[in-house]
DNA sequence: TCCTAAAATGTAAGCGCTTACATTTCTTGA
DNA sequence: TCAAGAAATGTAAGCGCTTACATTTTAGGA
């Protein structure tokens, strides 16, 4: 029995019980001193800061899960990660909650709902207290389930008030009227509008949304505004961008769903020779690092992503002490004047 | 006890005994069906798959992983996340991890080897299977743990086959050894050097003595060649490049060890009103996906990371079935030649 | 000094699974 | 038809922790 212990420690899987034979004192006070130190007396403390040291003891994890029924670790789902978009709030978000000694489980959906329900499940499986979603536009079954589970959750890069999730985010809608209403008070009326692909997101959904409110209540025609999908992927951008170039009459201005849409606008501009923002003005939407750098710098929707993935993690964290806080938090959006649009040249 | 167990699982918590009971079947059975369901009669198994339906049955990750005594996890601790670098080749290995039944743990270290041996003991808390680490400088600890625990883990984005670790990449200083030997040979003969920072990163230090092997070979003087060490970051970047700019004699070539620097270097050429090539030739490393795109398009490294997500998956998959697989694989990298470098206009 | 309540510690029963081993049920060939 | 081996299933002992409850130690006051 003890040579076994021993073995198993020397191969580096000493456990919480080696430690405590280690320490001459009982399991209950090593799981004490692991937890809350402050109700062990400094004497035993230090005996067992000793053992743990010696045996280079790691706890583990799944069987203090198992145990307590609480992991310490929250996940979240996002679209992608193959992606500057969610890369800064993710990583807010994570050293939030690496702050408060929770671990972050990362699991991306490719943009369907299906795949994160599936996602959203193995998350559960590995025992999360919590949950981060991006969007509202959740499979019903996920909203179920986390109800039934009396999982805290909480989506990001929405607001919406009159829906009964939490939320912490922007309204999508508004901050895209806004872009199209400073292309609209400079003088385009014809647009190119790349936004992302609907289905499935709500986001690209409320922004294309916003912007023809906006264009609509400038009494615009139909004609006067070419509408695509895309990815959010440059070549698929740019192949769009060129169909544009190529319409007679050319529009003005092009208003993109998303920053990553706008750097392929802007390229493909740019290697056609024509002059941004002289001959076509774009607008982007995200305000990625990369956005003020490129030549010409990017007009676009600032969005604080990493204020909002460290309210994310506040609220979860809030919810998991039983605190109070609010279920929804708006994050203020504001458009960014850079260089990449202007008055057209016959405006 | 029933109506406890009932009550449960109307909370979404049905357990594993509840599903035996509720088919009718041992503990064992349903434990069997989940792991390998083939040892299971197909009468039982239809049993099973309805009590686990109606239950709304998620297995508890934590009470697998402690009984089994593995957790079917593999951890990744990458520098950062908030930056394209490793974005694709991370997706790949956890795309193919997922496909294998594996959840993907990510933590980062931002490039400090001490923050990364503390990440690495939570992942092994959390019970990791196994671990993928990036570049092989680590802190001997780390090192020493990894032994001690006999947790399988492999190196990416390096390869050097006279080191006793498990790795798979490609040769940094051989890679930027034809990156410099293509500017030498169209003709340039004074540089700047952007590389990234040498502590804690033998990626950056392997590439920057390959630029600095190609330079010397050609017998250029100590004043021929400007080195500066950046984060990987656009404005710091465009700061170095600003004083390159500046310098008396100009350089003709900027030596990038990264493409993220390199986007900024032509950024802050462009700001200048400098044409590139014409009057500044640029090169990066990594093939981004965004270097093809970028007007003029970049000429770098290319960097095959999804490939090599997938080999390092593979690979700690293999070791986790005891399978037959070589330590050290080389990912060969290659020069794409585009449109950001040109002779000097005086060559 | 002794008594009492508070503080510290110990004991042991699980947490929800897996799996070695025991037992039962099915096949199959003579 | 039946025995024997194979296949399927069941039984029950943990996996390494946490924590309610029991017990011991300590501090403080009379």
């Amino acid at each position: 029995m003890r040579s076994k212990r021993l073995q198993k420690a020397r191969e580096g899987k000493a456990t919480l019980e080696d430690v405590a034979h280690h320490a001459s004192v009982s399991t209950a006070t090593v799981s004490r001193y692991l937890t809350n130190s402050d109700l062990v007396r400094p004497a035993r403390r230090e005996k067992i800061e000793l053992a743990i040291a010696e045996l280079g003891y790691i706890p583990h994890g799944a069987a203090q899960a198992l145990a307590s029924q609480r992991s310490r670790a929250i996940g979240a789902i996002v679209p992608t990660l193959d992606n500057a978009i969610f890369a800064t709030g993710i990583h807010a978000f994570q050293k939030r909650l690496q702050k408060a000694g929770y671990t972050l489980l990362i699991a991306s959906s490719d943009y369907s709902l299906e795949e994160e329900l599936v996602q959203a499940e193995t998350l559960i499986a590995r025992g999360v207290d919590g949950m981060m979603l991006v969007g509202s536009d959740h499979d019903d079954r996920l909203y179920a389930r986390l109800g039934k589970m009396n999982l805290p959750y909480v989506n990001t890069w929405v607001f919406d008030k009159s829906v009964p999730h939490a939320c912490v985010g922007f309204d999508n809608l508004a901050a895209a009227k806004r872009q199209a209403d400073y292309l609209l008070d400079i003088g385009h009326q014809r647009f190119g509008i790349i936004s992302g692909i609907i289905k499935d997101n709500d986001r690209a959904r409320f922004r294309l949304q916003g912007v023809l409110t906006a264009i609509e209540a400038r009494g615009l025609q139909q004609d006067d505004v070419m509408i695509y999908e895309s990815h959010y992927d440059i070549a698929q951008s740019r192949q769009i961008t060129r169909r544009l170039i190529a319409t007679e009459p050319r529009p003005t201005a092009i208003i993109c769903g998303n920053d990553v849409l706008a750097f392929g606008a802007i390229f493909e501009c740019l290697a056609n020779r024509l002059d941004v923002p002289g001959d076509m003005s774009i607008v982007g939407f995200d305000d990625l690092p990369f956005s003020q750098h490129i030549v010409p710098a990017l007009t676009t929707v600032h969005v604080p992503s990493r204020e909002m993935g460290q309210h994310a993690a506040d609220y979860l964290l809030a919810r998991l002490q039983k605190g109070q806080i609010p279920d929804h938090t708006e994050i203020e959006t504001n458009l960014i004047v850079r260089d990449s649009a202007a008055r057209p040249r016959n405006g």
